[in-house]
RNA sequence: GCGAUCGUAGCUCAGUUGGUUAGAGCGCCGGUUUGUGGUACCGGAGGUCGGGGGUUCGAGACCCCUCGGUCGCCCCA
């Protein structure tokens, strides 16, 4: 057969594998978990949809439908896209399965996500995300519940520390129209000294003017108007409702009044949390209200907020992958006596233990490996264990080692599980009491 | 799309102004010890030097192109 040159994998993607695997499992398992408290519902939505989902949801007009969107032409002539984001989608299917009448909706998702952008850290073409919607409710409660629910996803995950929410108004439509006016008024009037990206935002995007990065465009960014000047009373109440809820909730947040979101169909409230720990990446969790989005598709005006995460960015924040382990080690020796380690493991893994045989190598090596993959015990089993019936158990934390019938086994291994997880247990209690002292010291 | 920087073994890297068969540490496999986790010593496998082209008697090194990583910018749904 003629060898071909090995194909390279696609820029962007990544192979997900080991410690990295072990992170993205943790951040989607711990997500699934708090989720369930919140009573959001699972969602799979499909990877591909109709290029007008996410084209006319986003107003084709920015770099990002044109250039940043994986679309092509299927053999049947339609013109499709690889998901970039998760709202588009979950909203059309909102419209397309007629589930206004479940309304107000808690929705999750997970899963991959495709944009044709420059990779960098914390930045793929295939990339995944985290995703929570509440659709078909207007009140601030939904934003209010649905931010308690990221922070405490967050803190679940050990990555609280260093994070801070961001939270901003962007108002009604009549508010952010008029404030919108006002910007493009001032910067037009300070054009002159705007950078050259910043005289282009000013025709196409203007409230991105409002956070650049340039030197020279902050002190025209930070003299701006605010806001709060062109907020309906509506609007400020609103905006009051969900910070009394945050703090009723216990959610620390901070006003940052230049937070702005590119697309119009953003109201009221608009929000990230951001670390310093990503580089240019800071952004973990990031989303708003967008009650003008499921119209924009076609249906009726349906209020809805909603955010999302990167796995990937989340997982980068972990402290230190758990990783998956062996609880049981099985170590045969002889053809026989491997045949019997096929049986003793699968009925370990019956009753429930992870077990793992080690058939390859040195006898020692292979003791080596047990140890290695942090086995709280090993099996034992030889010719002269196959001739009495019993095997070696040895505890491989205390090195004790006895031989025993296979569902003494099974006892013993649930001892060595309990009293390990104790230990688990108490570590993570003494952690947990060394943050509170470090807590009152700081007060 | 723009700018910068890097690419040598599974991993981290060394490789003198271009000069014979490309090295080290860690890891892996084996031996000293074919029934016990550590250490030591000995041995072994593993490399299209990211890829292609060029300059040269000679290229891992120099030049051009290309692919990929990283860091910014743009964008960020």
């Amino acid at each position: 057969m003629a060898k071909i040159q090995t194909p390279q994998p696609v820029r962007g993607t990544q192979d997900i594998f080991g410690e990295d695997q072990e992170r993205f499992q943790h951040v989607v398992e711990t997500f699934e978990q708090v989720r369930r408290l919140y009573g959001f519902k699972g969602v799979q939505m499909p990877v591909f949809e109709p290029t007008a989902v996410f084209a006319r949801s986003l107003g084709e007009t920015t770099d990002v439908v044109s250039k940043e969107m994986y679309s092509f032409e299927d053999r049947g002539g339609d013109s499709l896209t690889l998901r970039p984001e998760f709202t588009a989608g979950i909203s059309r299917a909102f419209l397309t399965n007629g589930w206004q009448q479940h309304a107000p909706m808690k929705l999750s998702a997970h899963g991959p996500l495709f944009r044709y952008e420059r990779p960098q850290k914390g930045r793929y073409r295939q990339f995944h995300q985290l995703d929570a919607e509440i659709i078909g409710a207007g009140e601030a409660a939904a934003d209010v519940e649905l931010l308690c629910f990221a922070d405490q996803l967050l803190k679940e995950l050990g990555i609280a520390d260093g994070v801070t929410l961001q939270l901003n108004t962007l108002g009604d439509a009549e508010s952010r129209d008029a404030w919108r006016d006002a910007l493009v008024e001032h910067f037009q009037a300070h054009k002159a000294d705007l950078s050259k990206d910043s005289q282009d935002r000013l025709e196409r995007n203007p409230l991105r003017i409002l956070d650049s990065k340039e030197r020279q465009d902050r002190p025209i960014a930070d003299s701006a108007p605010e806001i709060d000047a062109y907020l309906s009373v509506e609007a400020k109440e609103f905006f009051a409702e969900v910070t009394e809820g945050l703090d009723a909730c216990g959610v620390a947040w901070t006003r940052n009044s230049r937070l702005v979101r590119g697309l119009d169909y953003y109201r009221h409230t608009a929000f990230e949390f951001v670390t310093d720990r990503l580089g240019a990446q800071g952004t973990v969790l990031a989303g708003g209200r967008y009650d003008g989005l499921i119209e924009s598709l076609g249906g009726a005006a349906t209020p809805a907020v909603g955010w999302a995460a990167g796995i990937e960015r989340l997982g980068m924040l972990l402290e230190d992958a758990s990783s998956d382990s062996v609880e049981l080690a099985i170590l045969p020796m002889g053809e026989d006596a491997t045949i019997k380690a096929l049986s003793v493991a699968s009925e370990m893994r019956r009753a429930k233990f992870s077990a793992e045989i080690f058939a390859r190598g040195k006898f020692k090596k292979r003791m080596a490996r047990a140890n290695q993959v942090g086995a709280l015990a090993a099996i034992i089993i030889g010719e002269d264990e196959l001739a009495s019936g019993k095997v070696q158990f040895k505890n491989l934390a205390t090195g004790e080692q006895t031989a025993l019938e296979l569902a003494d086994v099974v006892e013993k291994m649930w001892d060595l599980r309990f009293s390990d997880d104790l230990d688990n247990f108490e570590s993570h209690l003494d952690n947990l009491e060394q943050e509170v002292a470090q807590l009152g010291e700081g007060d």
